[in-house]
DNA sequence: TAGATTGTTAATCGATTAACAATC
DNA sequence: TAGATTGTTAATCGATTAACAATC
């Protein structure tokens, strides 16, 4: 467990230390995202107040989770809103560029490919990947789409670790399958299906339909919704 | 709480108490997924190590989560597949259509207007909105793009309670804005940025280069990766 | 010094999991 | 009845939060 006193960012590895929590790291992108918007509001520095608002937390969360990282505010002061913004960037590995691989280039996968969120923050598509030869050669921005088979070249030649999955869910488990033999140890999956890896592959899914079914499930519950009645109804059935 | 009582299915209100934890909501959907991809291999009866494993989740963990709804298993058999997916369906509010808008066809927008995942699990996609006059007036499958000063008519009309929000982050809040005044109660929002709205309104937000990142946090962590050193250099600087 | 705000503690809350009595 | 598997308990783990001593 970590030691009670102070911790001194300059130490080497003192930030980085293993055991961040896995709900501190999916907020760190969050943090990062709300120091950019204060510095394009010209906000030089922020106490955990300012930051909470703007990432929509709550301030004592904040400087919980910032605390595993080190000592970046002054206390009676608050945060230097560029210094922390580097510090959350280095500890997420943003201070490199991440090639990424798509697979699938659907309507989905397209607008991935044309998405300039990621590109703008350290990520660099650098491969698009489809079975189907009617759409292999054709060019979506500088890329032309590229048949299955030329998968394990092209993440071996652009070192890829990270592949973006955006087949129909029948294809996705074969992908993964070629993605980690290929040497990808991190998936973001959009196929609406389980996909299994080794351990050591990382996988994160991204499933549009399971996130609307989570607000159909609470909408049925909010009184006045012509839902509630029909559901009451099942119910004496 | 809950009394330690066995519960029946039969007893209106039982299955449908109030306190469902969070946790639990957000895999019911996976369940369901599961129980459909049972269906479709033709098994009719399936223990909570077989649903769990098709889940992707620890079986104790599914069953917890299923006693939430009530016992709707068979001790030393199982559960029938059909009736379960049923009540899950219930229970998520499927057993009904739900219409839903979105706002802002970009790229984005564009791709879930055409996702056929949302009309197979009971959402149906009655309206398409943006603010580009340029884009309205095209049509997007059946439906033709209108513009944002129709939203408050489409939502009355519709009777829309869940909306979708795919604008650039600097439209989000007075799309979110305009969605509230009209009715609407529970919303998606895919715009890199958080909105507030009234208590009551439910907000889930999926965030695309918020899941790349991390993964890439991970992935800096991995032993192997040229990133981790480069991350050791910055820190002994 | 007085005021402000961090970083940390400790209490609380919620989620996960193994184990097993209940029961088909 | 014997075997199988659910539904539930209770222990454990991890996350959240209020409160405040440390300190700028």
């Amino acid at each position: 467990m970590s030691q009670a006193r102070p911790r001194d960012p300059a130490e080497p590895g003192s930030g980085s230390a293993r055991g961040i929590p896995e709900a501190t790291v999916a907020r760190l992108p969050v943090y990062l995202r709300a120091l950019t918007a204060l510095t394009e509001r010209g906000i030089a520095t922020a106490s955990s107040e300012d930051l909470a608002v703007t990432a929509g937390v709550n301030s004592a969360k904040l400087r919980k989770d910032l605390s595993y990282l080190g000592s970046y505010g002054t206390r009676g002061v608050g945060y230097d809103v560029a210094y922390l913004r580097y510090q959350i960037a280095r500890e997420i590995g943003l201070t490199q560029e991440w090639p990424v691989v798509i697979v699938g280039i659907g309507n989905l996968g397209e607008a991935l490919a044309n998405y300039a969120g990621f590109s703008s923050r350290g990520f660099r598509i650098v491969a698009l990947v489809d079975a189907d030869s009617d759409r292999v050669g054709e060019t979506l921005g500088t890329l032309r789409i590229r048949p299955l088979e030329d998968l394990q070249d092209l993440i071996t030649e652009h070192q890829v670790s990270i592949g973006v999955i955006t087949t129909p869910a029948g294809s996705a488990q074969s992908v993964a399958d070629r993605l980690v033999a290929a040497g990808v140890t991190s998936i973001l999956n959009f196929a609406p299906t389980v996909i299994s890896v080794p351990s050591g592959v990382d996988v994160r899914k991204v499933d549009l339909s399971i996130e609307l079914q989570i607000l159909a499930f609470h909408e049925q519950r909010k009184a006045g919704h012509a839902g509630a009645l029909d559901a009451a109804d099942v119910e004496s059935a």
